[in-house]
DNA sequence: GCCCAGGGAATCG
DNA sequence: CGATTCCATGGG
């Protein structure tokens, strides 16, 4: 059954696909040769393209627009306030003016979790070829791709059949956190409704989770907008442009701002000169 | 062969 | 407490 192709008129700098879905959040999307870029979420299939005044969704109705995709890229935000507010700092307004359609997703909290638990201590696109591989193996089909996972999935299968992934020695961590999610051991659900230092308490006692991975689950995840992942880059973006520490006002969407400057210290040519002055 | 990649656990002072 | 060290894997 096939829907029809959404055309929805918002421009790049409130929402810009590509940036948005390369900028290390999540690591589901790919772009294709025609230029569309593909995907998978919340067990969906997604295709996109996007123009100067339009987004094109491929293959769906506004009824799944609605439930599910507008959630997604966080459409239903005021990003016009929170890029004005982080705006006052001069480093932040150079980052968001570098790419300034970029939205903190808001993705599945299973799904969120299990791939940075793979992110450590990876690379970017090492760790989509991981998730890919996982889907694939204990994933459903959806298409022509593959759903994430649900935990009983996980937790139920054997150590033999993770490591033709190529996970190394995360497969272990990966497994066990599915077992603790499945067995009712780690509540999602209820470490949604927690105020973000108990989430954080509570992320912490999963194998395999430790600051900056319980932070980035917490953010792209959990949609905890203050919590704040401090990776390699983002430790040298600190050190440059934050020696005496992050602005604490900007705590309540501290991790936004961090999501501006991940990606401008990443992939700017003039951040990077920037950053090799000390 | 080395180093690095959106780190964390175990161990040691 | 902080600081090493080891952990699999692939690309540059």
């Amino acid at each position: 059954m096939r829907g029809a192709d959404l055309h929805l008129r918002v421009e790049a700098h409130e929402l810009d696909i590509a940036a948005t879905l390369d900028c290390g959040q999540c690591f589901r999307f790919y772009t294709q040769e025609d230029g569309t870029i593909a995907g998978v979420a919340f067990g969906r299939p997604l295709r996109l393209m996007q123009t100067e005044r339009e987004i094109v969704f491929y293959d769906t109705s506004t009824e799944e627009y609605e439930a599910v995709w507008k959630r997604f890229f966080a459409l239903d935000e005021d990003y016009g306030s929170i890029k004005q507010f982080l705006s006052e700092d001069a480093v932040l307004k150079q980052a968001i003016s570098y790419s300034p359609g970029i939205r903190v997703l808001r993705q599945d909290r299973f799904e969120a979790l299990i791939s940075f638990i793979i992110s450590q201590n990876n690379n970017i696109p090492r760790i989509k070829g991981c998730i890919e591989r996982l889907c694939r193996q204990f994933g459903n089909r959806r298409g022509d791709s593959y759903s994430f996972p649900d935990a009983c999935t996980l937790a139920a299968a054997r150590i033999e059949d993770y490591r033709e992934l190529g996970l190394g020695y995360r497969d272990t961590y990966v497994q066990e956190c599915a077992r603790m999610v499945a067995d009712g051991e780690i509540n999602l659900a209820a470490i949604s409704r927690m105020e973000l230092s108990d989430a954080r308490e509570a992320l912490l006692k999963i194998k395999g989770v430790g600051i900056k991975v319980a932070e980035c689950a917490l953010l792209f995840g959990f949609h905890q907008l203050g919590a704040f992942p401090v990776d390699t880059w983002m430790k040298k973006a600190l050190a440059n442009f934050y020696p005496e520490g992050f602005p604490e006002r900007f705590h309540s969407v501290a991790g936004v701002a961090q999501q501006y400057l991940f990606h401008y210290v990443r992939t700017s040519p003039v951040a990077e000169k920037r950053l090799r002055l000390t």
